[in-house]
RNA sequence: GGGCGCAUAGCUCAGUUGGUUCAGAGCACUUGGUUUACACCCAAGGGGUCGGGAGUUCGAAUCUCUCUGCGCCCA
């Protein structure tokens, strides 16, 4: 067969991918085989491929691929979330490119450019995705925004409201002034900026005395409606009772005591601002302050900000300093490093902000989700540190804040008949929302027209933690066929970044509505960085264009790169270089192939011993592999995986058993070990298919012709035999003594074609099995077994196994003296060690037997190999 | 400020209950190689007082304490 030489990645990669989509094979149904199910980590429907979705879905695959192989009904269900305030940020960005603003529009006419944009834009991804190889089941792509997926969100907000544990609150809030919605606390970013710290004076109320207080943020001024100090605090005693004048707006406010206040920080006096600070609104309900919001929605102040009303907040922090120094209030300004949080989205600066919001109740519905994880082990987290931070985030777990002053979401289903706060009613539709109301109120006149919805729409993550149930419509159809099929899902892949987001707020849904854990076993992968450690991201353009890598180094190779080292939940440095070595490693697959291929195959010859014995050996290692391969896997080491088969093809395949028994030079090979060899190429195919299923695949259609039945993804996975043990450790003897002819031909610079003879005295009763291996790869063309020394040769050692290659002309006595007596000093020193341990009662007494005897043994082969060495020196001199 | 975690070769990381094969892997590096599958290759080699210090133990990379330097989460 003709085959090219070098093989050619991106169109072997459009190809079977075509064919595998073509015959249906990642598309899964309910059946009577054991399920495998994995629900991908919904990307933002915005997105475009980074490295980190590389990263995760093909450990994804891998699994699913891996699945698929064992026979289990694999089943990968792929899709997008709507991604409330990063899509409706693309989408006024846009209008506004075109000249429209939203506020100009009414909700339904924003929905529509945001389903066009949607439209557009929202496959983006999934097709990158298949780029990939990732085999997801196509037929089952979901988005959040999907028709059923909203009634399943509406229909679980109107359970949990009438259950009590969703409701409305007036609360201090992250208000994102940019995208003019509030954030959950999860949404916020704390991050250090460099500030300053003013120290203002304010006067006492009928007295020539001031204060002075040291605030971070100086506009609030006119915010503030009490000044708080510590009554501990023997400075400020004779302040108690008094009132303070808040400068340039004039108003007396009280001076409060608590022992909130820090002592240390500052000047020991705060000013308290409950409408603009979490822990002033905590203060403020305390001692029943009064409540002055200066802000308008877009962070500009109102009209209790007087003349700097409309303003931004920055700007009127940089007047008011003016202001106030020229008024002489401001006596002091120092350096101070703050944490301001941010929006993760808008990166704007958040506002404490207090207003209605949506809540749902958290304490109890947790309670089953710590279990789960921390008591029973039903849910398990790879790696096992993240139980700790997630005990931590659950066991202080808050209220979710689930409402959005946003349009695109699911609108939430309250419905308002009276201006009162309480005037409302939650239902599934507001056909059903006008018969509640007209209960409510026992007013039977009530009409669908005289209910407002509430404007609001609901946290996306209020539609994402329902997804492993509702992309089976297990919501709506909770005894329907798919989702007590697939149900729970096995594995869930995602970044720890999303611990709390997402994986936390699934497992409390799953028991809530299905009594049960949405997946069993939980990946956290890490975070990709660039070589200096930095965090990838599209602001930093340090981030590769995922497409490039994957021509650069095909599909396969950027697969390898990524997972050869991305140990389960630490970050991964990316370096191309990684990638290059994966697109290596096909390399030298195609390669391995490529021999096979060349060679000519006669029925008629008999099968050399050495290659029967290579063959065995390598099925024993291969067995051998394949445990620690299982083991890797159970533990989800997937790197050590890669890295074991890595090895076992490179080395123990190519390095090793092909060079056993490759054919000399334009000779045929036997149809035995042909055949056998190519039975071994399909085995190692089947292993490395989960990492690298388009080289695979293409070579495993190479080797013979295939039905669609018969193709590598749906092949079956390797079966465990039992391990000729003796072959794998008598071939790691034969190794080193082929690596010790090898030196020898180094040192004394003998090519490879000049044939040597061979000796050896088999102190360690070494068996010949492999004899005729080292023959072939040494290119001996004599192998004596000896009692003595053999006169006029270079030697070397394998323990105490002495080998003799004679050489025509000198030996260097004097070199060959020296390297004798350097491993007899070297092999005293350790005996010596040895016997120490030994001659110790209290080590023989406490340790292991076990141990014990592995010491004796080595004292053994100590005092063996010294015999041989002083054997050897004798003869020399 | 509170909590959690990390520190092993130039880099990225393994190292399970302290003891066999405990100081390892891959990459990088150095040296040599046109042995016709592969230079995207082959062979050989160098390199770490396991962050510092103390302790427990017959025995510590592994357990305890402490110091130093990082990272993450929360306030």
């Amino acid at each position: 067969m003709e085959i090219p030489s070098k093989y050619n990645a991106s169109s072997v990669e459009q190809k079977w991918y075509n064919y595998w989509m073509e015959h249906n094979y990642f598309h899964s149904e309910p059946d009577e085989r054991e399920p495998y199910t994995i629900v991908i980590p919904p990307p933002n429907v915005t997105g475009v491929l980074h490295m980190g979705h590389m990263l995760n879905n093909t450990i994804q695959d891998v699994l699913i691929r891996r699945a698929r192989l064992m026979g289990k009904n694999a089943c990968w269900v792929p899709g997008t979330d709507h991604a409330s305030i990063a899509t409706e940020a693309k989408v006024v960005a846009k209008l506004k490119s075109q000249g429209i603003d939203k506020n100009d529009l009414s909700r339904e006419e924003f929905l529509k450019h945001a389903w066009d944009w949607t439209d557009e834009y929202g496959g983006v991804i999934l097709e990158q995705l298949k780029k990939l190889g990732c085999s997801c089941d196509w037929d089952r792509t979901k988005f959040t925004m999907d028709d059923d997926m909203s009634e399943a969100v509406i229909k679980v907000f109107v359970d949990l409201h009438s259950k009590g544990l969703i409701y409305r609150g007036y609360r201090m809030v992250n208000w994102d002034p940019e995208a003019k919605t509030t954030l959950s606390d999860e949404e916020v970013i704390h991050v250090e900026k460099q500030g300053h710290l003013y120290y203002l004076e304010y006067k006492i109320e009928g007295s020539d005395e001031k204060l002075t207080i040291a605030t971070t943020r100086p506009e609030t001024i006119f915010g503030d409606t009490a000044i708080c100090i510590n009554p501990n605090d023997e400075r400020f005693t004779h302040l108690k009772g008094k009132k303070a004048i808040v400068p340039i707006c004039e108003r007396v406010i009280p001076i409060i005591e608590d022992e909130y206040v820090d002592v240390e920080f500052g000047t020991g006096c705060l000013k308290v601002t409950p409408a603009h600070d979490e822990n002033d609104k905590v203060l403020g309900d305390k001692h029943n302050l009064e409540v002055v919001d200066i802000f308008n929605d877009d962070a500009s102040l109102n009209s209790f900000g007087l003349h700097y009303e409309g303003q931004n907040r920055f700007s009127v922090r940089k007047a008011i300093i003016k202001e106030l120094e020229d008024k002489g209030i401001l006596v002091k300004t120092e350096s101070h490093i703050n944490k301001v949080g941010t929006s993760e989205r808008t990166k704007a600066v958040i506002e404490p902000r207090l207003s209605d919001q949506w809540f749902l109740k958290m304490e109890d519905l947790a309670k089953p989700a710590i279990d789960a994880v921390l008591k029973s082990g039903d849910i398990k987290l790879f790696p096992k540190k993240f139980e700790n931070t997630y005990r931590h985030w659950m066991e202080n777990i808050r209220d979710w804040n689930i409402s959005r002053q946003l349009l695109w979401g699911q609108q939430i289903p309250a419905y308002y008949y009276g201006d009162g706060k309480e005037d409302f009613v939650v239902a599934e539709s507001i056909e059903k929302a006008v018969e509640l109301a007209r209960e409510k109120t026992s007013n039977s006149d009530l009409q669908i027209s005289d209910l407002t919805q509430d404007t609001d729409a609901l946290d996306t993550w209020f539609s994402s933690w329902l997804w492993p149930m509702s992309v089976f419509d297990g919501i709506r159809n909770p005894e329907n066929e798919e989702i007590k099929y697939y149900y729970p899902t096995n594995d869930l892949v995602t970044g720890p970044d999303i611990l709390f987001f997402w994986v936390a707020r699934m497992i409390i849904a799953g028991y809530e509505y299905k009594d049960e854990k949405p997946f069993e076993n939980v990946y956290l992968t890490g975070l990709v960085r660039d070589k200096q450690r930095r965090k990838m991201s599209k602001s930093l353009g340090n981030s590769p264009d995922a497409l490039k890598l994957i021509d650069d180094y095909s599909a396969d190779g950027v697969r390898v790169g990524l997972l050869l080292s991305s140990a389960a939940g630490n970050d991964l440095m990316f370096d191309e270089a990684l990638c290059q070595q994966g697109k290596g490693f096909s390399n030298k697959i195609w390669n391995a192939f490529n021999l096979t291929n060349l060679w000519k195959v006669d029925d008629n010859i008999p099968q050399p011993n050495s290659s029967k014995i290579a063959l065995e050996w390598y099925e024993a290692k291969f067995q051998k592999t394949l445990l620690e391969i299982e083991d890797h896997f159970s533990k989800y080491r997937l790197s050590d995986a890669l890295m074991a088969i890595y090895k076992l093809i490179y080395d123990d395949f190519c390095g090793w058993m092909l060079e056993m028994v490759k054919p000399a030079y334009q000779q045929p090979i036997d149809a035995k070990t042909y055949n056998k060899v190519m039975s071994i190429f399909e085995d190692n195919l089947k292993i490395v298919h989960p990492f690298m299923p388009f080289l695979t695949e293409e070579i495993w259609q190479l080797i013979s012709e295939r039905t669609p039945e018969e193709a590598l993804i749906v092949a079956k996975w390797p079966e465990s035999k039992t391990i000729n043990e003796n072959l794998i450790s008598d071939f790691d003897f034969a190794s080193e003594v082929i690596s010790g002819i090898r030196n020898i031909r180094k040192q004394k610079n003998i090519a490879f074609k000049d044939a040597l003879s061979f000796s050896v005295v088999n102190s360690e009763n070494v068996s010949s099995t492999f004899d005729e291996v080292i023959s072939k790869l040494g290119n001996l063309n004599s192998f004596n077994y000896v009692n003595e020394s053999v006169e006029g040769a270079l030697t070397f050692r394998v323990k105490s196994n002495e080998y003799f290659i004679p050489m025509e002309g000198s030996i260097d006595v004097e070199a060959e003296i020296a390297k004798l007596t350097e491993e007899l000093n070297y092999t005293k020193g350790f005996l010596k060690s040895v016997q120490k341990k030994l001659s110790n009662e209290r080590f023989v007494n406490n340790a292991p037997e076990q141990v014990v005897v592995s010491e004796k043994k080595k004292e053994a082969d100590a005092l063996a190999k010294i015999e041989t060495l002083k054997a050897s020196l004798e003869s020399l001199g």
